[in-house]
DNA sequence: TTGAAAGCGGTACCAG
DNA sequence: CTGGTACCGCTTTCAA
C-alpha cells in the first residue's frame, strides 16, 4: 500500500494526499474526507523509511546498553521510552551483553539510523568508538564513559562515593573482613570499580579485603559467593557491584546455611526496585535511573541554543540502609550450621 | 556523509561504491581498496532508511509487549534478540504498559516499518487491531491472542493446565482457602485467567476462593496481599498470576509477620529466573520463554514454503515445586506474630 | 569491471 | 486549495 494508491483512489495528487495525512491545514474538507476514506479503506500506513528519507526528520532515539536483563539498564530505558512515547518519539535499544563486537555493530547500526539522539550506557566502550561517535552529527549522551565535547553530554556517577559510604557504614558496624563481588574485570569501567573498592579499603585501618568476579546476573552472584565460601577468606561483609548480583549472593549464602545479615552482611548498588522486595531487602547505593532517563531525553529534545548541549552531569549516590546489613559477627560463623 | 561523497572521493560511481560496500564480488581489487579507504576516511555509515527503501529488503523484526519491566516479557525479547543478532537481524520492541492506546500507536508504527516479522505479545489486544494486522503483508506471531490465519502463527499457552496443577498440588497439601492475585481484570486475557482459577476451584470440593487484582509488578503484588490480609478471608494459599507479582506478595506477607510457606503458601507463574533466587524460592508453572523466542524467530526466517507459516503452537506449562509452598496450617496464623 | 539512470515511497517547494 | 516535480540516499538493472 503506497501513498500513490491512496491518492489515486481519492482522485487527488500524492502531494494533496500527503498534506491530509500530515494534517497540513489547507486542504478542503471534501477532499480531506476522500483521502482519509481511501486511506482507511486501503488500510494504508505510511512507510517510515520513505517518510524519514524524504522529510529529513527523525523522531527516533537510540540507546545502547550492556545488559538489558539487569533492571538498572532496563529502568533507564523505560524511563526514556515513557518520555519518548509521551512526546511522539520512539526509542530503539540495542543490547551488547558486554561484548565489544556487538557494541561495534550496535554503534554502526545506530549511526546508520540517523537518530535524533543516541544514549550510550555501556561498560565496554573503546576510545576509537567514542571518536567515531563524536565525529557524527548526532547528539549523544554517554553514561560513565567518554568526556563531554561538542554535542556530547556526559553523565558521570561518582561511583566511589557510594562505595565509600558503604565501606564506612560496614566498618562502623564492626566489619573487618570485606569482599567485593564484581563482573567483567577485563572491562575498564568495571575494573575501575573493583580498584575503587580496594583503594577505599586502604583508608580503613585493619580491614582485610578480597575480590571475586563473575557474570552480571543473580546466577553470577551465586557463583561468586560460592567461590568466596570455598576460599578460606570468610568475609563478614560482601559488597556487590550491583543489586542484581547481590540477589544471587544472598541466595547462595542462605543455601550454605549462613544468615544474612546475622552471619554475613551484603550490600548491592543501584537501588533497583527489587532491592526493596527481596528478602532480606538490600542495603544499597541509590542511582536515580528515572532522572537519568529524563536527562537523556532533555539532552536530545531540549531547545537550548545549539552547542550548549556540551555538559557534564554529576550523580552522587546516596546510601540506602535496609535489612541485608548488620553488626559484624566476630564469633565467626560455622558454615553449614544455620 | 553520503555514498555520493564517498564515490566522489574514490573517483568511482555510486554504483561501484555501493557494490564494494555490499561485498558484491565483481569490483577490481584496486578500486575496491580506494572505496573502502574513502569510506573509512569519511567515517561513512550507510543511511538505513535509504538502503531499506531502495533495496526493498528489511532485516528488522518487531515485537510488542505489554510490560517489558516484567522479566517474562523481557526474556522473550532477549531470546529473540540474541537469535536476531546472530543472524544479522535487528529487533525493535515497543512497550504498551497494558494501555490500549499505546498498543494502537505501536501497531501503526510497526506496520510503517515494513518489518520482516512482528511478534505481538500483549494482553490488551482488540479484535479490530487483529484485523488490521492480518490485512498487512507481514508475517505475524501472536502470543495468546488471535487465531492462526494466513501468514499468522499463533502461540497458545494452556494456562489452565498450570493453574490446575497448582491448585491440585495445594489441595493435596491440605489447603482449602485459596486466593488468586491478578492484574488488569478489565483486559480479556487477564480476566480469563482469573475465571480459569475460579473454574478450577469449582472442581475441588470444599475449597473457598477469592480474588484480588492490582498492577503487574512486585509493588502491585504487595498491595494485593495487603488487601487480602485486611479482608477477613485469611487464605492459606495465594496463587499469583505471575512470578513478578508473587515476589511482592511474599514480601508483604513477611512484613505482616507471616511465614512463607509455614503460615501461607504462595505460587507464581512463568518460572522467571528470579523465581529460583528469591527467598523463599517460588513454586511456579514453567513457561519456556527461550523456546518461544526461537519459535518466533523461526516463524519469521524459516524457509518453509510460503503459507505453511499458518500454524498454532501449544505450550503446556509444567509445575515447578520449590520452597514457597508447603502443608496448610489449619491452626490458623496469628497475624503479626511471627 | 564500471557507469548511467530508473526507481523505492514520501515530502515540500513552486506554480497555477 | 491543488498538482507537478525535484529531490532524500541507496540499490539495481542495462549498457558500455
Amino acid at each position: 500500500m503506497t501513498l500513490e494508491e491512496v491518492a489515486k483512489r481519492a482522485r487527488v495528487s500524492t502531494a494533496t494526499a500527503s498534506r491530509v495525512l500530515n494534517n497540513i491545514d489547507v486542504v478542503s474538507e471534501a477532499t480531506r474526507k476522500r483521502v482519509l476514506q481511501a486511506a482507511s479503506e486501503l488500510r494504508y500506513h505510511p512507510n517510515v523509511y520513505a517518510r524519514t528519507l524524504a522529510g529529513g526528520k527523525n523522531r527516533t532515539l537510540g540507546m545502547i546498553v550492556s545488559n538489558i536483563g539487569n533492571p538498572f539498564f532496563l529502568d533507564i530505558f523505560r524511563s526514556l521510552e515513557d518520555l519518548a512515547a509521551q512526546n511522539g518519539y520512539e526509542v530503539v535499544v540495542e543490547n551488547t551483553d558486554y561484548d565489544p563486537e556487538r557494541l561495534v555493530a550496535a554503534v554502526r547500526s545506530m549511526i546508520g539510523r540517523r537518530l535524533a539522539g543516541l544514549a550510550v550506557v555501556v561498560s565496554e566502550m573503546e576510545p576509537y568508538l567514542i571518536e567515531e561517535l563524536a565525529a557524527q552529527a548526532l547528539p549523544i549522551v554517554f553514561y560513565d564513559v567518554g568526556r563531554p565535547a561538542h554535542n556530547i553530554t556526559n553523565i558521570r556517577v561518582r561511583y566511589e562515593k557510594g562505595v565509600q559510604r558503604g565501606v564506612e557504614y560496614l566498618y562502623s558496624l564492626g566489619h573487618r573482613r570485606m569482599a567485593f563481588v564484581g563482573h567483567h574485570a577485563a572491562l575498564g569501567p568495571l575494573r575501575e570499580r573493583e580498584a575503587t573498592f580496594l583503594r577505599t579499603i586502604g583508608d580503613f585501618a585493619g580491614v582485610e579485603a578480597t575480590t571475586v568476579t563473575s557474570s552480571d546476573s543473580p546466577s553470577g552472584g551465586r557463583q561468586a559467593a560460592h567461590e568466596l565460601l570455598e576460599s578460606n577468606f570468610a568475609p563478614t561483609a560482601i559488597l556487590c557491584v550491583n543489586d542484581f548480583m547481590a540477589i544471587g549472593v544472598i541466595r547462595e549464602l542462605r543455601d550454605q546455611g549462613l544468615r544474612v545479615p546475622e552471619d554475613v552482611s551484603v550490600t548491592g548498588y543501584d537501588n533497583i526496585d527489587l532491592a526493596e522486595f527481596v528478602v532480606p531487602s538490600l542495603t544499597t547505593a541509590n542511582i536515580p535511573r528515572r532522572r537519568i532517563g529524563q536527562i537523556v531525553f532533555e539532552a536530545f529534545t531540549g531547545k537550548e541554543p545549539r552547542g550548549s548541549a556540551e555538559q557534564e552531569i554529576l550523580i552522587v549516590p546516596e546510601l540506602v540502609v535496609r535489612e541485608s546489613t548488620g553488626p559484624a559477627n566476630h564469633g565467626g560463623h560455622a558454615k553449614g550450621v544455620a
